[in-house]
DNA sequence: GTGAAAGCGCTAACAC
DNA sequence: GTGTTAGCGCTTTCAC
């Protein structure tokens, strides 16, 4: 049998009633305001325990008219990336001020509406969203609802804080070209408004050292995906030697791809990846890519997102941080007969 | 400037205002509730497109009384299996049935209570929890206060789903006994109640193979602290020829350990983790490992949570699912001369 | 130092 | 079909 609970949970009335108080005095108590004598909070404390009394966050928010809960999107958990937001904003919010209510989204690919919604339905004073795929008016129009913070990607007109792109999506191309590479390939996410900047600056790159881009397009943000289109960009004639990817995942199923062909890393084929999570440092992975510094646009966005809590007209952050090419053991010269 | 937003946003009384009909319509056309004129509801959901109108989810929860929300906690988001965990829990509920409300531990080692707490004072009907360290008199304890249903590991009076560990331990043991190996350490994490039977399987196993078990512990269950407890292990004298790790993460680590040292996996060193995560299939990393089925664990632990909150005197589930070893190349015969 | 009363946005009988 | 009413558990003036 199932273990023996109270029906109902403890509220404050039951508390108060047990002391032989006012429920005012059981609730200033819990939020530590002054105006209850010692004796009087022990009292509640105790019998607080003693029925098991846990105060609900929720209705307190409701009557408390204003809403301090900070709703934290996150886009892909399997990315690690995404972790590293999220401690960054931890280390921003206050220990005890804030609630944080996290959403992750379900497709990976794709708009994840409903993840948003249910922010928002939660009653989030503000939202912080990493990464939002949708195009940038849907992204205003939501803002015009809630305030937001876009991560890793800018958005007019609204709070963003991100990472250079092109300086980053530059670093990663020059690194290749400086190796003596010509077929360079970028291997795209899906193509999704406010996430160009790394293909554009890499096909920038490309014409400026007179050298043609070719740029394909995953079907989706993972692994999986990585590996699916690589494994059809390798089978064509005239193959890249080097391919330079939108992030580590997809890095990673390049590489399996370019292992299950026979091919070897970086002598036959040369990859760098972008995001810098923790597997492309593991021994034997050793992925060239860029660093993100994602728990650093995190912490940012949670202190963007207190600041606009505080004060909802002050002006909109547009914060940039510089990215910086790692340099590992996936990328060499390309093979000598080509 | 912010953009511009309504300073307060708009409730049901607005809508029903703004037709000219009462809350209570609102309220039925936006649950679907029979009892209103198609005219009508058009009408609502006219006038609560133009006001920007959102139901709020929490404010419904209190006024309903009953609590369906699916609180789900886990305990490193670092950890790909917890990410499993919660693909498996989402198959289960009902698409537009229960809000689940995510909370990830910030310390990995340790038990943050914290983190539990705020699935409680969201209000949660039922606390999904991968993974509890607490001892076992310590979640029944806050099963008393809110239904619970552990994952991953079992705690005899709650619901509990988990791999057999017993089983899973055995196997990777007796792989390795069967290469050849006599001096197998086992990296455990932090000895915490409830998870020791890897352990205990490990030990037994080498036991009644008529061998000396050599057991440490990590300080977490970290990559970091697999890689700090190796690399003092392969220090010393006399060290083993193979290793099995309570988790893929310490594995992890155990490799860099390793490879920092100049030893060759697996030709000097066989490494054995747990978990199955999607790393250990990477070229390059080939992890032997026990596959713990985490999204089955998620979706089972996701039907029993339903099932208990639909009756809550039901008997108490118990569900036991048979891991399996996953043989790929960090394991070999140990080196002829030891 | 303590308490009464109003109200947060919503649901759920129960009338009309 | 539609509206009225009484809460859900809590915070917050404002009086005592």
């Amino acid at each position: 049998m199932a273990p023996s609970r109270p029906l109902r949970p403890a509220t404050q009335s039951d508390v108060a009633r047990e002391v032989g108080v006012s429920r005012t005095l059981v609730s200033f108590a819990f939020r530590g305001a002054p105006g209850v004598s010692g004796e009087t909070k022990e009292a509640i404390f105790e019998a607080a325990k003693r029925l098991g009394y846990r105060p609900n966050a929720v209705a307190a928010d409701l009557a408390r008219k204003h809403r301090s809960a900070v709703g934290l999107y996150l886009m892909d958990i399997r990315n690690e990336v995404y972790a590293d937001i999220l401690s960054g904003v931890r280390l921003a919010l206050p220990q005890d001020g804030n609630r944080l209510i996290l959403s992750v989204s379900r497709s990976v690919d794709g708009v994840d509406r409903g993840a948003l919604e249910s922010l928002i339905e939660a009653r989030a004073g503000i939202i912080i969203a990493a990464t939002l795929l949708d195009p940038d008016e849907s992204v205003q129009e939501l803002a015009q609802i809630v305030p937001l913070v876009s991560v890793t990607r800018p958005v007019p007109g609204v709070d963003s804080v991100y990472s250079d792109d092109i300086a980053g999506a530059r670093a990663a191309t020059e690194h290749l070209l400086g190796l003596g590479h010509k077929r360079i390939a970028h291997l795209a996410g899906p193509v999704y408004d406010g996430h160009t900047a790394r293909r554009r600056s890499y096909e920038k790159t490309m014409h400026d050292a007179g050298l043609k881009p070719q740029t394909l397009a995953a079907d989706d943000f993972t692994q999986e995906a990585g590996q699916r289109a690589t494994t059809l960009l390798l089978k064509q004639s005239g193959r890249p030697t080097a391919i330079f990817t939108h992030n580590d995942q997809l890095a990673l199923g390049a590489r399996e791809a370019a292992y299950a062909l026979g091919l070897s890393i970086p002598q036959d084929l040369s990859i760098v990846g972008y995001d810098n999570s923790r597997i492309a440092g593991l021994h034997g992975i050793d992925l060239t890519t860029v660093n993100l510094h994602a728990a650093s646009l995190g912490q940012a966005a949670g202190a963007i997102a207190l600041e606009r809590l505080k004060n909802p007209e002050g002006p909109i952050a547009d914060e940039s941080l510089r990215p910086e090419l790692v340099i590992r053991n996936s990328t060499a010269p390309p093979p000598a007969q080509t």
